[in-house]
DNA sequence: TTGAGATTGTTCGGATACGAATAATAAGAG
DNA sequence: CTCTTATTATTCGTATCCGAACAATCTCAA
C-alpha cells in the first residue's frame, strides 16, 4: 500500500480523512508491509523461478508439500499450503494434467485420496527447489542476519493469532 | 508450511529427500512463514471484519487507495495495491456495481481513467476502516511492542529487494 | 443392524489474478 | 503536419481461490 508516497504523506492523508478517530499508524504499517512484501516476494519467485517450469506458486507448495510427505492425503496438503480443499482440487487437477501428481483412492476409507509425484514430478522438485532455495537465500540476506531468526518468529506469532479463532 | 508438522521433522524430511544438497533451512522458514503469515491473516480479516460488506481483502485496498488519494489514475491505484492493471480492472468493475466507486475520463489526458469514491462508498470506509485498524491493532498486539518497527521495517526490506528487478 | 450425524473430496458460482494482445490516445522528431 | 514510438486501460484466456451445496463414506449409539 505504501508505494510511489511516503509513508509520512500517507499518514497526513488518512488523518485528513479520519481526524476525529485515533489511529495506529504502528499496527497499519506491519499488516501493509506483511502484504506487500507476501505478493512482491511471490510475483518474484513466480517470475524467477517457476515461470520456466509452468507452475504457479501455489502448485509449487503443493507439490513441495507432497514430495516431502508422499503419501499423503489431501486434507492434510491443504492445511500444510494454507488452502481451501476447493482449491486444492483445482489445483491438483492442474498437476495431474501436467504428469506431476497422481491421485489414488484410500483402501482403508473411501472417502480419503492420496497424492503422490509422479516420476516427472520428483525430478522437477529435485531441480527446481535447490533453484528456489538459492533465491531464498538471496532474499533473506538482505536482512541483518542477527534479526532473522526474530523475524521468523514473529511471523509465526502473527500466523498463531488468526489461527487461533478458526479452531472454534 | 509448516501446519501439522514441526519445523523438526519437516526438515528431517528435506534433508532425507535431498541429503546431498546444502540447504539454508533459515532462509526457508523466513519465505515460508512469509506466506502462512499473509494468507492466515488476509483470511482472518476477510471473515471477520470484511465478510459483512461483501468485499474481499483486494477490493477493500483497492477503496482504502482510492479513498485517500481520490481522485486517483487507475495506473497509480494497482500500484499502491499491488496488483496488476488487468486485475484492476475487474475489481474496478465490482466496485462499480456494488456503487462504491466510478470512473471517469480524464479532461487533459484521454488515456487515463480517473476513479472516485461514490457517497455510500465513503460511508462504507468510514465505518469499516476503524473498525479494520482496531483488528490490526489486535493482531500486532501479539507481537512484543519493542520489536514491531522492527517488523515492519524487514518485511520492507524485502518489498525492496524484488521490486529492484522489476524496474529493470 | 440401522439410521442419524460427522467427515471428506468434488462441484458450482462468482471473484480475483496475471501475461499477452489490443485499441485509443499522446508525444516527439523531422 | 505526419509518422513512429510510447503510454494507458481494457479484453482475452487461463489458472487460482473461496464458501456453500453436494454425494459418498464412515462412525457409533440405540
Amino acid at each position: 500500500m505504501a508505494g510511489s508516497h511516503t509513508l509520512a504523506e500517507t499518514e497526513s492523508q488518512v488523518s485528513s480523512r479520519l481526524s476525529h478517530m485515533t489511529l495506529d499508524f504502528e499496527a497499519m504499517a506491519v499488516t501493509s508491509n506483511l502484504f506487500r512484501a507476501a505478493s512482491a516476494v511471490r510475483n518474484h519467485f513466480e517470475r524467477n523461478v517457476l515461470a520456466e517450469s509452468g507452475l504457479s506458486w501455489t502448485a509449487f507448495v503443493v507439490m513441495w508439500v507432497t514430495w516431502i510427505w508422499q503419501p499423503i492425503e489431501t486434507r492434510d496438503i491443504a492445511v500444510e499450503s494454507g488452502i481451501s480443499k476447493a482449491t486444492l482440487t483445482g489445483v491438483l487437477k492442474t498437476l495431474e494434467k501436467l504428469g506431476f501428481a497422481e491421485r489414488s483412492r484410500s483402501e482403508e476409507d473411501g472417502r480419503l485420496v492420496l497424492v503422490s509425484l509422479t516420476t516427472a514430478g520428483r525430478a522437477l522438485m529435485e531441480q527446481l527447489f535447490p533453484a528456489f532455495n538459492r533465491q531464498e537465500i538471496a532474499l533473506v540476506a538482505e536482512v541483518p542476519a542477527a534479526e532473522r531468526g526474530s523475524l521468523a518468529d514473529m511471523l509465526r506469532i502473527l500466523t498463531a493469532y488468526t489461527e487461533r479463532f478458526s479452531q472454534a
